[in-house]
DNA sequence: CCGGGTTGGGGGTTTTTCCCCCATACCCAC
DNA sequence: GTGGGTATGGGGGAAAAACCCCCAACCCGG
């Protein structure tokens, strides 16, 4: 009797425990254990074998797709279900790409998660969004694989300057995003110019236009 | 023996069945409906008589605030929990003042969430944030609520003030706003300290943060 | 070892915000 | 018609924030 190892990682305590409840009353699933950030999933990933990663895309820390690629990589590697409440094909995309086996909205019933579970567990592949379109580009994805540079155009940011980007996007001073990331003002500064520099992006309408485009807020 | 009756309201399915269970699984609280919208909230509040909703405040259709305003105004009237993914003193703030009785983020932990629906239920208010800031505005507010419980709603705001509002949380400087409505920058400043006025958003991150809640972006 | 990322600083200018005061004009309700 | 709310606009000054140049240390990966 061999049942489903699933790693719940989700920033959300409520919905980690109602996501426990739902899964222990499975007869052929159980919980190995919770994580509440990207950090959190890796470290419990290389503790405790898991079959099926439940995973949570916004969470505090680094960005879920970098997440993603470091439990893909783990032996033996536990099949990432990405669980969002983003209903988006770019997403998606994006989650799939990653090495994500599964993608699905957390307005989706309950019994849609635990097929899904199911499903990525003996080797398939779930996709669930309401939104339309985007269909048959999943096969598409796993031959892109890692390898196309995609137009690369936009210097490629760094997490910290992603989190910049997000903070001053939604109003934050230069000072109150040091304060969060407690960091210096200067080294705000800093990460700004480059911003600046990389995407051009010089007022705070900017960097709010870009974040909105770039799915960041 | 009268369990707490409780009805759910949140836009994510899964979410809803993890509280459901969580709920169902105490001896003295039982769910009776479940919602995933605004409206829907209202209509299965005058269909089924319940005692605590659990409402978050990000959902399709109407702010969530509205959806208070006339929770509150039923009779009898349920007492309003709001479990969010906010972690702020703003969205505290507008909540309480639309007459919600309970403010927890769904970052706690899932006891948290049960004592906070018994003291609600039992008349208390229940206030949960891990961010210290805003104090002095956090006391204006109890101090609001304690004098006009669900009364003190939010000041309407007019047409012009929301399109400020909008500009503003976009990240444009008060003089790109005034540009863009063409009108001067004092104008635009006269907005801005009506809003600071009425609903307390003084920081650009503050009218940031009600203009997502009031989906205006 | 070099380059990029992250951190932090000195020291200055310019921009923006914020605060008080004020005014006119419109519309609507009492 | 008088008052209240909204929308518009202003003067002037203090404070805060942003912006600009320079610099430097540390770490890590190719």
């Amino acid at each position: 009797m061999s049942s489903i190892r699933v790693l719940i990682a989700d920033d959300h305590a409520v919905l980690r425990a109602g996501l426990r409840m739902l899964i222990e009353a499975q007869s052929d699933m159980e919980v190995v254990g919770e994580a509440a950030d990207g950090l959190e999933t890796l470290s419990r990933a290389g503790e405790v074998e898991s079959d099926v990663v439940l995973l949570d895309l916004s969470m505090p820390g680094p960005p879920g797709t970098a997440t993603i690629e470091r439990l893909v990589r783990l032996v033996p590697s536990p099949r990432v279900l990405v669980l969002t409440m983003h209903d988006d094909p770019v997403y998606l995309r994006t989650a799939l790409l990653a090495g994500a086996s599964g993608y699905i909205v957390k307005k989706a019933a309950d019994v849609e998660l635990l097929s899904a579970i199911r499903v990525v567990y003996h080797g398939g592949t779930f996709v669930n969004l309401t939104r339309p379109g985007e269909d048959q580009r999943s096969d598409e994805v796993r031959h892109v694989h890692r390898d196309s540079p995609a137009a690369g155009q936009p210097k490629p940011l760094s997490q910290r300057e992603v989190e910049v980007l997000r903070l001053l996007a939604q109003g934050h001073t230069n000072q109150e995003a040091a304060d969060r990331l407690a960091v210096s003002i200067k080294t705000i500064e800093t990460h700004r110019k480059r911003l600046s520099d990389k995407l051009g992006l010089k007022s705070r309408a900017d960097l709010f236009r870009f974040a909105v485009e770039a799915r960041l807020l």
